[in-house]
DNA sequence: GGCGAAATGAGGGACGTACCTCAAAAACGC
DNA sequence: GCGTTTTTGAGGTACGTCCCTCATTTCGCC
């Protein structure tokens, strides 16, 4: 038998209240008694029952977790994978809530966090861009004892308890190494493009190739970042014609969002494994056009990881506890055809089936 | 506040009691009756709380991992990464306890097996190539009722009860992509090493590798597996003498183990950064010789997540329940120099620390 | 309508920990 | 050695679920 607070107290000569003093780290015990007590510990190799703690102290964790309400397939994918990391965390005693703000509107977010507080919220976690306001609105988060999470891309001039997403500038160069690598020896020119509502990671990630191209594949010429802010239409449009002028480039590395667009782009030119392509997040449609040979290369984080992680360290933060380094870093995944992870038949929302879960 | 089962007895109109034979499934309950429960569930949208389920099972999961006695690098870093989630998973319940078997020795491993049950164990997962008497003794402790889990290799026709590793045929393929990707289109020969005790693994990492090469780049040859059995001491040999002799090699896929020797091999003769070498396995030595350019790309999977995987699943096989897929899968990540994760800074084992556990 | 069987109710004791109170004992300062 | 403060003990209740027993009610059937 696993051994219990009672055995403790036994075997270190003191009662069950002191034994619990110590374990939470209460006032009013003697040093001599403390030593005692933790030799106890490591002689009967005691480890504290979660599953009773966490019912005795019967704490329950109501977790807000605030995106951008774009109809990106990745904000579309990110919000999914929460909300089953959510439900079934729930039998956890975890209650995650998701929050939409106006993608481009700053005021609209902060109004949303400060109303946070009070609501019996022991957490937040944040996808959206840094702005001034936004950091004033997390350290009024913070300076109420909400830990803020920043999801996705970082908010490090905010204060933010941690981040949790992949490193940009490491994605980046990972991007320019595969184009580098993939487009060989003979010179050639590389269309980037970036759009998207995250700034910091687009510089980022063009930093980040940018280094890589710069020293290791001098005979590449990378054009000038393609900025096309709003809709597809407009990518749709500037890229068939710069592909169409252009015939030295022979890559296309797409930083941020609009991968439909060029998919389609590249489709209807017949370009199709002709071009070197990569670009970011496996989203369905981007795995839809890695498996037609549109896309070479994906640089992506998985979202469930990601999503779960996102559980695990608001939890840990609300309750003050280290975490697993090694089990919460977002790697920065490539995916190819070949290694395309099989899509797990996405069961019809099995929530709650008391029934079944016995049987 | 959270619904609880006396919540739903109130709202089903029914007592306690009821509710507990529906939620556990016991017999003697009207269908009717259960209907009204579940709709009471549904509306109050319950979820019963695993802390608590647990705690009133007062269920131990005593678990065996069985791995070879190999000292490769690879096992080491499984076995580290099993005893860690273990220490974690201990705080719920869990008590994982690692056998090592000699590596050539099915009998002394079929005998470590039969002599599992009746020891308290709920659970196996084994590390091992499929033989014959595997099978049987596999199939014995299923016959009593303990699951048995497959770890990084599949034994297909034992009869397990889940794999948890990567698609090794998947795997070969990615190898084979990158490994013609990165030669590019000039004509090259490729050097293929197979040395491991998972016969099986490597029969399918060459198909996949195969499979790519031949479909997709015809202008590379592919040379005859070299299967140095035994000593890094016989491949370093065998291996300089190859690359010695056949200058048209500019590729080296690496399926099994000996990445040690093989690097050495390329380090003494002036060969880094000059050839594409493709290995498995991201062990400590692999991430410095993939640092060093001695190794161009490495297929890996991500032993952390597949130890905390480990004991997910045979948690749930031992309780019957069903599994999430999506987090169980593993992934073939391909790692380059410029996204090779980060170190965790390794702390010195931060075991039992009750004291700090409330800081 | 009465019988046996099936379904339901009422209640309680576990599981291991957290957290509270009040009294008793020990240590401390002078 | 006194009084005061600090430390310790004893005991209890609570958390939400599981699982057990024994009585009581309801149902199906002839």
């Amino acid at each position: 038998m696993r051994p219990t607070v009672n055995d403790i107290a036994r075997e270190a000569g003191v009662s069950l209240a002191t034994v619990d003093r110590v374990l939470n780290t209460r006032p009013g015990v003697r040093e001599k008694t403390i030593r005692a007590v933790n030799d106890a510990i490591l002689k009967l190799g005691y480890v504290r029952d979660l599953t009773a703690a966490n019912l005795a102290r019967s704490r329950n964790y109501r977790m807000a977790v605030v995106l951008p309400d774009t109809e990106s397939q990745f904000v579309q994918s990110l919000a999914a994978e929460l909300a089953d990391a959510g439900s079934v965390a729930a039998a956890a005693r975890m209650d995650l809530r998701l929050h939409r703000f106006p993608a481009e509107d700053p005021h609209a977010l902060a109004a949303l966090l400060t109303s946070l507080p009070g609501r019996g919220y022991s957490g937040v976690a944040l996808m959206a861009p840094e702005t001034p306001i936004l950091r004033d609105a997390i350290r009024g988060l913070r300076a109420k004892g909400l830990p803020v999470v920043a999801l996705v891309s970082d908010l490090p001039n905010t204060g933010r308890d941690h981040f949790i997403g992949t490193d940009n500038r490491a994605a980046g160069r990972t991007a320019g190494v595969l184009m580098g690598r993939f487009l060989g020896p003979a010179p050639a020119q590389v269309l980037v493009l970036g759009q998207s509502l995250l700034a910091r990671d687009m510089i980022e990630r063009r930093r980040g190739f940018d280094e890589v191209m710069l020293r290791d594949f001098p005979g590449l010429e990378v054009l000038p970042s393609l900025e096309t802010h709003g809709s597809g239409q407009t990518l749709r449009q500037v890229v068939a014609e710069l592909l169409a002028n252009a015939p030295g480039v022979r890559g296309v590395y797409a930083m941020g969002d609009g991968q439909r667009a060029l998919t389609q782009v590249i489709d209807e030119m017949g370009l199709s494994e002709k071009l070197v392509v990569v670009c970011h997040e496996l989203t369905p449609h981007v795995r839809q056009a890695l498996e037609a040979g549109e896309i070479t290369a994906v640089i992506t984080q998985n979202l469930g990881h990601l999503a779960r992680s996102t559980l695990r360290v608001l939890r840990a933060k609300a309750d003050n506890l280290p975490l697993d380094a090694g089990q919460e870093q977002i790697r920065i995944e490539i995916v190819l055809r070949e290694n395309l992870p099989a899509l797990p038949d996405s069961d019809p929302y099995p929530l709650a089936e008391p029934a079944d879960s016995a049987a």
